[in-house]
DNA sequence: AACAAAATTAATCAGCCGATGAATTAATTC
DNA sequence: GAATTAATTCATCGGCTGATTAATTTTGTT
């Protein structure tokens, strides 16, 4: 609400080329404003669900400037994509990093876990609605057959690997087959959760929510490292 | 491909109203080629990534047939979810009463899981093609904000709840809220299977196969037993 | 053989889609 | 203050979309 009544405000003041101190906040404001609103309603519908047009319409903004940021519909998908990855796969790579350096030998599987998975649920929590759309988005995305080529490929899988590899330390008798299956059933978790389809609010009926953190950050760790650990390094055969 | 030849000598060769005997199975076939074409490429692009026109050139129908055997787009859409929900979903509801009957009070984490999970698997294994476009819709749909309505609800739903409770009946001293939140969890891991989309080929580098099911089924029971046994009755807090 | 009913086709409609290019407005530079 | 450049708007294009309608063909009934 706030961020539309400031568009349209600054938008019907002024007009044309802005003072060379504004220039570039100016050209980034309009652009962000087209990405937040494009991220929004992609991460509900999909790539094909969004029109160029409603994205305009929501961002009031005139549909040509669509195509004079961003060249084509699939270009301000990659943008929307691309904008929020950077800084949330640094992140994560730092934390994991960190975490490796600090317990050197001694990692473990609920450790390394937790190093992967909570930048993402921080920012879930205190970065506001944007990064709730944005990784509703991945997760759809994310499940999506047809979708996340390049972008999904070269941003998010370091930061798998580097997961792997960690968990690997943890586990060192640990095959490679077991560990890849086992992040494919983390990875899904995850992506459900992110995704917030809301279905578990009404399946428990009201007894979860799927926006509390609090509740779901220790219950997804305690899961995913018991699992882990019980298909790579379980006495009983599968 | 053999579908597809099949229709087209179908269609050329008889046009109009079918022998009484064989009206029923006509007017059946003709749909469920239909279906079969719809479920396909719904499953890859999702409801607005499909046109009606694409499904009918692929079914090898004029246009206007889609609208005479199912009015519109979105009942059609239905139409293909519905098909194989009710068949699966009676399946594994089947499985789950009879591994209660079986073990009574005995009954287990791991258990329950595999009655639920079996049926579909099996199918998924054995029932060619069709089936595999079907569950890949169904992790589509079921990662997506603003679909899996009704039909979602009203044929899943009941299948989830009856787990639950053969769950409630391994682990009597688990309560509902870790239930739920495990139930998410183990439904994430299942989705993005269904889905296939085929990452974890590439990221295991061909070591993993998301069409092998039989690699598949054991590591995903043990993963998710563990982890619920973790959340609803570990001894360690969260 | 005549008639009715079902399945299928052909032709078309109104509307929205992504995209483009020319015009407009306004600030910067010289 | 004229020329330049950036941001934005306006008007429009060709193409595709979901859907409808009226014919047409084939089949079943009597």
């Amino acid at each position: 609400m706030s961020i539309q009544s400031e568009a349209i405000g600054r938008r019907k003041s002024r007009v044309g080329r802005p003072a060379k101190a504004e220039a570039a906040a100016r050209t980034k404001e309009t652009r962000d404003a087209i990405l937040d609103v494009a991220e929004e309603i992609f991460s509900k519908h999909g790539f094909h669900g969004v029109t160029t047009r409603e994205v305009a319409r929501r961002a009031h903004v005139n549909t040509a400037l669509i195509h004079y940021y961003f060249n084509t519909k699939q270009e301000l998908f990659d943008a929307v994509f691309l904008r929020r990855a950077e800084v949330i796969n640094a992140q994560r790579i730092q934390a994991m990093d960190d975490y490796e350096s600090k317990l050197g030998d001694k990692v473990t599987v609920e450790g390394a876990i937790e190093a992967f998975l909570h930048p993402v649920l921080h920012v879930l929590q205190t970065g506001g609605p944007h990064w709730r759309n944005y990784f509703a988005l991945v997760g759809l995305v994310n499940s999506s057959t047809a979708w996340g080529g390049e972008v999904m490929t070269r941003y998010f899988d370091p930061v798998i690997h580097r997961l792997i590899d960690l968990l690997q330390r943890a586990m060192p008798k640990a095959t490679r087959e077991d560990l890849y299956w086992s992040y494919n059933f983390l990875s899904g978790s995850l992506t459900l959760s992110l995704a917030e389809t809301g279905r578990i609010d009404r399946l428990s009926d009201g007894v979860c929510k799927s926006t509390d953190i609090p509740a779901f950050e220790p219950r997804m760790i305690a899961y995913a490292a018991a699992g882990f650990r019980r298909v790579c390094e379980g006495k009983k055969p599968l």
